[in-house]
DNA sequence: CTTGATCCTCTAGTGGCTAGAGGATGCATG
DNA sequence: CATGCATCCTCTAGCCACTAGAGGATCAAG
């Protein structure tokens, strides 16, 4: 059973230049081509590529999903790195999360603050200028 | 009191590019320049680029300042759009906590099954590919 | 046979800067 | 007055992870 790149895009929940570019970029292998020039894969590819797209939702990097595939392909290899690329990314997580709340904060003040004159008394602007 | 782009840069803790690069995009005004063609700012100059600074750091788009400035620069009009940018602004900040939240709950539990042995039993690995 | 979907490659654009080349000027020190 | 380093100028290119579009070939359905 095989996909042509338009299916394998809907089977991933990815777009079909998307698929192009992980593949230009190294994220997935060159697929086998059909005597028409068209990219052919098997489910393999959806594997992976699934793989890609549930560790960019998590927010992962390019380079860090690199490592993780590398890794996911050799299984006998240690997994010490994911382990510490999932710490990372958790922190990075965390640590935008704490950052956000602030800005929540802030803008919660804003907003409550809401006014309906001129814009020269406009709470928004004066919190954004002060 | 004028300043230059440099002295400017540190008033309002901003790079030295950026303030070209905010002059080019048209949020802050072309400034006088001196005899030798460099950039001569006014006090003026550093609340506008402290807003806007301000504004990026609460994650507004470059759109957005573009008309927070806008009301700002002419305080007679109603600010009912500011109050909207900085609603919006706040619908935005709170999705994306709610979406950083979910992914934070994902990455705990990837961290916390930490395995020690090969990447064919890791966790994360799973975690990705399931 | 025609129509519309899908595929191909290639280039350029997005946002919000950042980095670097290559050169002119200014300021402090010896 | 010379030296050297900081700062300034313009311009181009790069970052990330895609996305959009041009221009053309091929396919499947009616």
């Amino acid at each position: 059973m095989t996909l042509s790149i338009g299916l394998l895009a809907k089977a991933a929940d990815v777009k079909v230049p998307t698929i192009r570019f992980y593949e230009e970029i190294g994220l997935l292998p060159e697929p086998q081509r059909a005597a028409n020039d068209r990219r052919v894969y098997d489910v393999g590819a959806v594997r992976r590529l699934a793989f890609i797209r549930h560790a960019r939702q998590l927010g992962f990097s390019v380079e860090a999903i690199r490592n993780l595939l590398d890794l996911s392909d050799n299984p006998e290899r240690p997994c010490g790195e994911a382990n510490a690329l999932a710490a990372r990314q958790l922190d990075d997580v965390e640590a935008k999360i704490a950052q956000l709340e602030t800005l929540r904060g802030e803008l919660r003040r804003m907003v409550a603050a809401t006014c309906d004159g001129r814009a020269a008394d406009c709470r928004v602007i004066e919190a954004l200028a002060g």
